[in-house]
DNA sequence: TCTGGGGTCCTAGGACCC
DNA sequence: TCTGGGGTCCTAGGACCC
């Protein structure tokens, strides 16, 4: 069997567990720059706040219903994030970490527990070590994990936020239930089709022949049937290195000279680079793009990317900042106005054990210098030391105007309990 | 005026190799 | 009239996830 493990409403939980006058009021969570809603608590939702849904276009709503609104404060919801998982870990050896709230956990040999017990003291003992409210979904493979995890969320009071799919009559009541859409791995474009082919519900997918399934969702989709009926297709996956690494940002304000965006592209590749350095790898390529920004029509749009391969692999950010800027010096072009742009770094190998070439200038000296950068930001804070071409007053340049303290991860951010 | 950020996998088609 | 067979690698685009 397996588990699937999901934090309700993430962020927003987070926001309440230093702060429990929150309970039981509507809470958002706006995305960078304080821009669109990317968690809500569920008084939020009942009043109608969309996923995504922009900031600004919902003031009136927020202050009708009295929301409390929060500037995404990742360093705390990362932090509350891995003292979960480390609580998950103790309830099996094979846990894999999906996201940033939620985990799937293999039961394998647990024949003779009882899984309905094991999971109500997981949800207990999470609640009580952190703050954070979770629900289980537990069935024989992980798809119907995520839709038995589904109904523990939505029926709270019936199932005390712990469902167990483990009979054919539970499997096929869950399926009817569900619809397409809402099915893990069954995104917009593919639940329109089905719907036009009358495919209403999960259980109604799992009818589908599995070529026609095959043709039209491709192998991916096939797995997913297969495991909706119960069949195991998806396992457990490991821990892997990843094989990009993205930093971008919508800017609070427009950019219109070179000189803006050069910084803001320095920043980003230096940030890549700590990224790349972190898992050991190196990279051969990176992009970098600029926009202007969609959602103005009456301004004149340009939108370009350009990939660099690089003369040799690093995760140096003096390299890649030199690469970066020469990238962005051929596609800036002036007079527009410029929304957001990124660094996107691609084509790994591990750090260690580089192919090297005869005839590449590579400068040996940066390896311990960053070694040496990166010790000292992390002793004393992000960003401490800096490549000259980045601003020197502030990294992120975001609006993030209703950011709660970072309880957790700052000493000067602790609480004072007032006996 | 204001609209997020960071990932993965799969397929088809083209270029190229022997 | 008729023009092989079997591969790999790369890229772009589409779909999905949180």
């Amino acid at each position: 069997m397996f588990a699937l493990v999901d934090c309700n409403n993430f962020y927003a939980s987070c926001e309440r567990v230093f702060r429990p006058d929150l309970n039981g009021k509507p809470v958002v969570v706006l995305s960078n720059n304080d821009g669109c809603v990317i968690a809500r608590s569920n008084e939020a939702k009942a009043a109608g706040i969309p996923m995504g849904a922009p900031a600004f276009e919902y003031e009136k709503l927020f202050e009708q219903h009295s929301v409390q609104v929060f500037s995404a404060n990742f360093a705390l919801y990362g932090d509350m994030s891995s003292r979960v998982m480390d609580i998950l870990s103790g309830y099996s050896p094979d846990m894999e970490i999906y996201s940033i709230d939620e985990a799937f956990l293999k039961f394998t040999g647990f024949e003779h527990f009882d899984l309905q017990q094991h999971g109500a003291s997981m949800r207990s003992k999470v609640l009580k070590w952190t703050g954070i409210p979770i629900s289980v979904g537990i069935a024989p493979t992980k798809a119907l994990a995520k839709v038995a995890n589904r109904i523990a969320k939505k029926y709270p009071t019936e199932t005390r936020g712990v469902y167990i799919i483990d009979s054919e009559e539970k499997r096929i009541k869950a399926l009817k239930w569900l619809k397409t859409e809402d099915v893990w791995g069954i995104g917009r474009q593919h639940s329109q089709r089905l719907y036009r082919m009358d495919v209403a519900t999960a259980y109604a997918f799992t009818q589908l022949r599995d070529d026609v399934v095959q043709k039209m969702m491709s192998i991916t989709g096939l797995r997913l049937k297969h495991d909706l009926e119960g069949i195991p297709t998806l396992d457990m996956e490991e821990a892997q290195i990843k094989k990009n690494i993205a930093t971008t940002r919508t800017f609070e304000t427009n950019y219109t000279q070179y000189g803006q965006l050069a910084e803001r592209i320095s920043t980003f590749a230096s940030a890549c680079a700590e990224k790349l350095r972190l898992q050991n790898s190196c990279c051969h390529s990176l992009m970098v793009f600029i926009h202007t920004n969609r959602h103005r029509e009456d301004l004149p749009q340009y939108s370009r990317n350009i990939v660099i391969k690089l003369p040799y692999p690093t995760n140096s950010g003096i390299e890649l900042t030199k690469f970066a800027l020469q990238a962005l010096k051929q596609i800036f072009k002036q007079g527009f106005a410029y929304k957001r742009a990124g660094v996107v770094v691609q084509d790994f190998s591990q750090a260690d054990r580089l192919q090297r070439s005869l005839f590449e200038n590579r400068d040996e000296r940066h390896v311990p210098l960053f070694k040496v950068v990166d010790a000292i930001n992390t002793h004393f804070g992000q960003q401490k030391v800096r490549l000259a071409a980045q601003d020197t007053k502030r990294v992120w340049k975001m609006r993030q105007e209703k950011l709660s303290p970072r309880y957790t991860t700052r000493i000067d951010d602790i609480i004072t309990i007032h006996v």
